[in-house]
DNA sequence: CGCCGAGTTGAACTGAATCAAGAAACGTGG
DNA sequence: CCACGTTTCTTGATTCAGTTCAACTCGGCG
């Protein structure tokens, strides 16, 4: 819970009081490896911030290499259906955790407490939101503008240490191409 | 300037005297059709609240034909290239307008103040960026997982409008296709 | 009336999907 | 620590959607 402190801290300044009270609202959460722990349909109760582990957010499909991956989160990062999240509405994608994973949660109610009853509560709400717009419009940018080999150089530029922690199967189709796809780009390129 | 009073109280509680803080920060803007007042390159200032007129938003190319559109914002709407104006940093597309368009526009410094000193300004700023996370969002799950056809479908169903109020060339690249590819796609389906 | 931008249509080309098979890496139990 | 099965990655052949280039139609508007 240390971590997400010096994270929150990095953000905005958070007195000890606002702290206390935010943190008392956290729930603990640990889930095995492989396992989904929000399916498509339901409804995303939590923002949850990666203790330790990692996550996989994918549109599920029905044969498993037909799955469409459009995001991991890692370790000391926020990972949520945020759009389910933020209608409370039902979730059109999974989150799978890629490790033995440990959440600390907020639900939705208690964040709506926080963003009324602090003022940093509302300025963190802010910018999560933004932060997460900021990677989208990229994203968006990205896949419009980008040849799926130059999506590739991008991935290996802005996280290249995601080569090591996931299969490059994931890793295509978050570029939008299939595993034999990125294959020959790889070959390509090397 | 009233359309946008009705606007923010749409959204929230704001007292007379937030707004008239607000509202006295507002700094009107009016450009003729077919006028670039935002050029790559250049840093957002402005969070703009569209009083008239329509804006389209897109990644300019040297020949006009490559131009990626990817997206509009019309009468009542917020516009900015936001992710330049969040981080102050350059701008990666133009705004241009596609009629006579008149603005009403908050500078960054200013709504950072609005940020800090009131409680719904704030609020305010959470809930525009998490409205455009959640377009975005949508946009991304379209792109990488719906064929071509399908986003043509799902922007007739989400904004059927749009098709009046701008050439089909720039939903073409909307859509992530060429103008020719577009209208096979409207042959194939009518 | 003639011009110009928008839209359509055709033909050739291209990058990526698909189908299929084999090689390499990985992890699990003996 | 090795043997085995499973998963991941690679490679080849074929197919397909969409691009590109080019020509033509249509509907304003000067």
């Amino acid at each position: 819970m240390n971590e997400l402190k010096k994270y929150i801290e990095s953000l905005l300044d958070i007195t000890e009081q606002e702290w206390q009270y935010f943190s008392s609202l956290l729930m603990k959460r640990v889930f095995p490896k492989k396992m989904t722990f929000l399916k498509e349909g339901q409804v995303e109760s939590y923002i949850s911030f990666i203790e330790k582990g990692k996550v996989r957010l994918f549109i599920p499909k029905e044969e498993e290499e037909k799955e469409i991956t459009f995001g991991f989160c890692f370790q000391g990062e926020f990972v949520s259906a945020y759009d389910s999240f933020l209608r409370q509405s039902p979730s059109r994608y999974n989150l799978e955790t890629l490790a033995d994973t440990t959440l600390w949660s907020i639900s939705y109610n208690d964040l709506q407490e926080v963003y009324k009853n602090t003022a940093v509560g509302s300025t963190m709400g802010r910018f999560i939101a933004e932060k997460l717009f900021l990677l989208k419009s990229k994203r968006e940018q990205s896949l419009l503008n980008d040849s799926s080999e130059q999506r590739y150089l991008n991935v290996f530029k802005d996280r290249p240490n995601l080569f090591e922690q996931v299969p490059l199967k994931y890793i295509a189709s978050y570029i939008g191409v299939t595993p034999q796809a990125l294959s020959r780009i790889r070959k390509r390129i090397s």
